[in-house]
RNA sequence: GCCGGGGUGGCGGAACGGUAGACGCGGCGGCCUCAAAAGCCGCUGUCCCCUGGGGCGUGCGGGUUCGAAUCCCGCCCCCGGCACCA
């Protein structure tokens, strides 16, 4: 063999010796004693992945490099990086898979599980294989029990009849996340409403605090946005409309209605009440029941993408009853419709056509009375409406609020209705509260046992986990029961507070909730005995940084931040908030649209490590575009960064020893500061580009590097292509792993400046020259220098001169006329 | 409809209000090699005279400024999310 064919850089010897090497020195792992007396601790924690059939894909292979080069930099810097990897393994999801594979997923899991964990080891992750988490493994859903129970405990679970999701094709409860446009989002089926017992958690009791916290977060805008909105904040009032009696008489009985625009009363028209709404069999007049009920019924069957086709001309029907305007007196119909939800505010509402879209969209249809209470500029009190009006403006017709604008009629007229007991202001959150259960099989039981003397009880801590047997036809079915309600030697049981013979709950739980927490097992899984340890967790968390898909900006970061309250609030843990620093990356896009296996574009990675290496493919992910916007995935585009790796090898090789080019170590210099700065903000692309420029003016002119000139910038290149860097810094004459101390190169900021400029010369702010001038050059110099410019002064010529704009080390402009 | 994020060469993308197009892909021409891989050199927004220049160029239309991809106003289009939430 001659030298020159083992100096060639054949990627995949060089991934699998470094690979082995530090699964030898256990340098990505920690100990439970590491994990116990770490200094300066760093959780860089990353969404873990689903663990599907076909393998770990770009995006998550994106995810976790962006994530991981993001702790390599880190532990650079010489902390300690705990960077753990898990699956979240529970799930429809792969229920589905194995339903139709027709494999249990007690075995497909644990493979599926072992074909990522090749996968992500290949990819070079410095992930802690000593702290995996598998929510299906009973050592771990053992504790996702006991945070149920813990919520149990609290009064935060609560088993009630709901009114849920139910998807007819999959056979299940769906939360409403999982319901889109009415559908479900497996399968596309149009989601059913059915009433069944299930179990709550009251987020809702935290909406305030979990909006009010979003404010301390150093988190992406875009996921607080997000959150914000879902947890939906309205500020408005509770309005009172006394019933009337077929005489015309008020009754005790109240319609309750929420609005944002209390001002606006005096134009309510009209009402309407959702079609479940239970006053809808008190208001309606016998004359009128049968078309009401009818109309109750159909809104019932309908689906909901029927229901919430929003372009569908609104329909209703009179119940012929009256309520009474609290602030005109005058008696107003009373109607039922299904564009009012049950589901938001009181289920009801005072109708303003006038002021509100739906609202007079509905009036429209049915003829009813439409009244102007906000003029804007230019209308008079009666000016006709012919759509609703919903600008700034003045109020009109109502009484001796006229002339208010309506933000001040706001609190006016609601206090003016509370002095009568009609009005109180009231804020409403869109969240709800969160519903756990599911009629499936693959999830963990929900730990608690029915007995009809004592009610729900929950588990007792020390039977936990319960099981989750194995069941060969685990196959949902129409009965909206859970598969496991048909195995009745496992939910048979007796209660664990009187004895008698009573029955397991047989829902397990969402995935969500197996996912809510695991953050907080990681650094514990060396306890077997506890959920997370007190003093484990005190070191390790909130953790410091968690980069994951915006897919998850609301589900899943609100439910944790949701759980980790809760548990701070029952003494469990001393923070509230789990995530210090959330970064949201992008998605890969791959013939102009998101990969999807529907969409045939899904790239498979193996066969690219196989061909470039891995870290190749790393560092073509991190520069194909900005990290947090995502990007476009062109398999030509991976030659770049191979050929820069080659060139790296190469330089690297054949470094000499001697002094460096003062050239190029001022290159260097503001390479290490650029890529330094850029690293903690994600700017991955353009800290790659960097470093090409940099190795390129390294070689301009096919010039040999030296060593202090190619160092630096391994050690930069490391948590981007981790092998490759410490193969050249081993044979660069280090005995240590790059990865062992703190061996992030510094840099000088006085030798990042270069002792000349070029100074742009414009004429009338069009570039007409560059001068190179000494640094700090005083104006009078530059401007004289610019003048001597050829080109410059063809310009200057017989013009006047207005003035000359000077920006030191940058430019002049000549303004002429 | 509402909320986010975008529109810059053939392509992915760079640009504290100050030399638009860094870096890379692709393309063209050349070198090295028995050959391939890898590597190296030059050119590459566009149009016009071509020594050196000049015109036009960052979705469209206005504006502010000595100077705008960047700031302001009004539009158009694309992507993602939410969607009868009162």
């Amino acid at each position: 063999m001659s030298n020159e064919e083992r100096d060639a850089y054949i990627p995949s010897d060089v991934e699998g010796k470094w690979q082995s090497r530090w699964e030898e020195l256990g340098i990505n792992t920690f100990t439970r004693e590491e994990i116990e007396n770490a200094e300066d601790p760093f959780y860089n924690l990353m969404m873990f992945p689903y663990p599907s059939a076909e393998g770990l894909h770009v995006g998550n292979i994106y995810a976790f490099t962006g994530a991981d080069v993001h702790g390599r930099f880190q532990r650079m810097q010489g902390r300690a990086v705990f960077e753990p990897i898990g699956f979240d393994a529970f799930g429809i999801h792969s229920e589905n898979f194995a339903l139709k594979r027709g494999v249990h997923p007690m075995d497909l899991i644990p493979s599926n599980i072992r074909n990522f964990t090749r996968q992500l080891k290949r990819t070079g992750g410095m992930f802690d294989w000593n702290h995996v988490v598998d929510t299906t493994h009973p050592s771990y859903y053992r504790w996702t029990q006991w945070v149920f129970l813990q919520l149990f405990k609290a009064g935060l679970a609560e088993r009630k009849e709901a009114p849920v999701n139910w998807c007819p094709s999959c056979m299940t409860v769906l939360a409403n996340e999982q319901v889109v446009g009415g559908a479900c989002e497996r399968c596309a089926t149009p989601v059913e409403q059915r009433r069944i017992a299930q179990w709550f958690f009251k987020i809702t009791q935290f909406a305030q605090r979990l909006l009010d916290n979003l404010g301390t977060l150093d988190w992406s805008d875009t996921t607080r946005i997000a959150q914000t909105n879902w947890i939906g904040r309205s500020d408005g009032a509770r309005l009172r409309f006394p019933v009337l009696d077929a005489g015309g008489a008020d009754t005790e009985e109240m319609v309750e209605v929420f609005t944002t625009r209390p001002d606006t009363v005096f134009g309510a028209s009209y009402m309407v009440l959702a079609p479940e709404h239970p006053l809808v069999d008190r208001v309606t007049n016998d004359a009128d029941r049968p078309a009401v009920l009818a109309y109750r019924e159909e809104a019932g069957r309908k689906d909901m993408v029927a229901r919430q086709k929003i372009d569908k001309t609104k329909t209703g029907v009179f119940t012929g009853g009256y309520c009474r305007n609290p602030a005109t007196g005058e008696p107003i119909p009373v109607w039922i419709a299904d564009y009012v939800l049950m589901g938001y505010g009181t289920g009801a509402i005072m109708a303003v056509p006038g002021h509100d879209e739906r609202d007079f969209e509905f009036a429209r249809q049915f003829d009813l009375p439409i009244v102007r209470v906000v003029a804007g500029p230019g209308d008079g009190a009666d000016t006709p409406l012919d759509e609703a009006y919903v600008g700034d403006g003045t109020l009109v017709n109502s009484g001796d609020f006229d002339g208010l604008a309506w933000q001040e009629g706001k609190p006016r007229i609601t206090a003016w209705l509370g002095e009568r007991g009609m009005g109180d202001l009231e804020v409403n959150f869109r969240l709800r509260d969160w519903c756990i259960s599911r009629q499936r099989y693959w999830g963990p039981p929900i730990p608690v046992i029915y007995c009809d003397a004592c009610g729900p009880v929950g588990v007792p801590e020390k039977d936990l986990p319960v099981i989750l047997p194995r069941v060969e036809d685990f196959k949902p079915d129409d009965t909206g029961v859970s598969p496991l309600a048909r195995v009745e030697s496992w939910y048979k049981t007796s209660c664990p507070e009187c004895g008698a013979d009573a029955r397991r709950e047989t829902d397990v739980s969402d995935t969500f909730l197996d996912s809510g927490w695991y953050f907080l097992r990681y650094p514990s899984t060396d306890f077997d005995d506890r959920p997370f340890d007190a003093q484990v967790t005190k070191k390790w968390l909130p953790v410091n940084t968690y980069i994951g898909g915006n897919e998850h900006a609301v589900l899943h970061l609100l439910y944790s931040r949701f759980l980790t309250m809760v548990l701070h609030d029952l003494g469990h843990l001393d923070f509230e908030e789990p995530f210090e620093v959330f970064r949201a990356h992008g998605l890969i896009i791959a013939e102009g649209a998101k990969m999807s296996k529907s969409k045939g574009n899904v790239v498979v990675p193996d066969p690219i490590i196989e061909e470039f290496g891995a870290d190749t493919f790393r560092t073509y992910l991190m520069f194909l575009g900005p990290f947090r916007d995502g990007g476009d995935y062109r398999p030509e585009g991976i030659q770049g960064p191979f050929g820069f790796l080659h060139r790296l090898w190469d330089t690297a090789l054949t470094a000499v020893d001697g002094a460096p080019d003062p050239d190029v170590e001022r290159k260097l210099h503001q390479t290490i500061k650029q890529v330094t700065e850029q690293l903690p903000e994600l700017g991955y692309n353009t800290a790659i580009a960097a470093m090409m420029e940099y190795l390129n003016a390294v070689r301009a002119g096919g010039r040999r590097a030296t060593r202090a000139e190619v160092e630096p910038l391994v050690a930069m290149v490391a948590p981007f292509a981790p092998h490759v860097a410490e193969e050249l810094w081993e044979r660069l004459g280090h005995r240590e792993s790059i990865f062992v101390g703190a061996n992030w190169p510094g840099y000088d900021e006085a030798k990042t400046v270069s002792d000349t400029v070029n100074i742009a010369v414009q004429v009338n702010g069009k570039l007409r020259a560059t001068v190179k001038v000494a640094k700090s050059t005083p104006e009078s110099d530059v401007i004289s220098a610019s003048r001597a410019d050829a080109n410059v002064a063809r310009y200057l010529e017989g013009a006047t001169e207005r003035k000359v704009i000077f920006v030191k080390d940058r430019l002049v402009n000549f303004v002429v006329s």
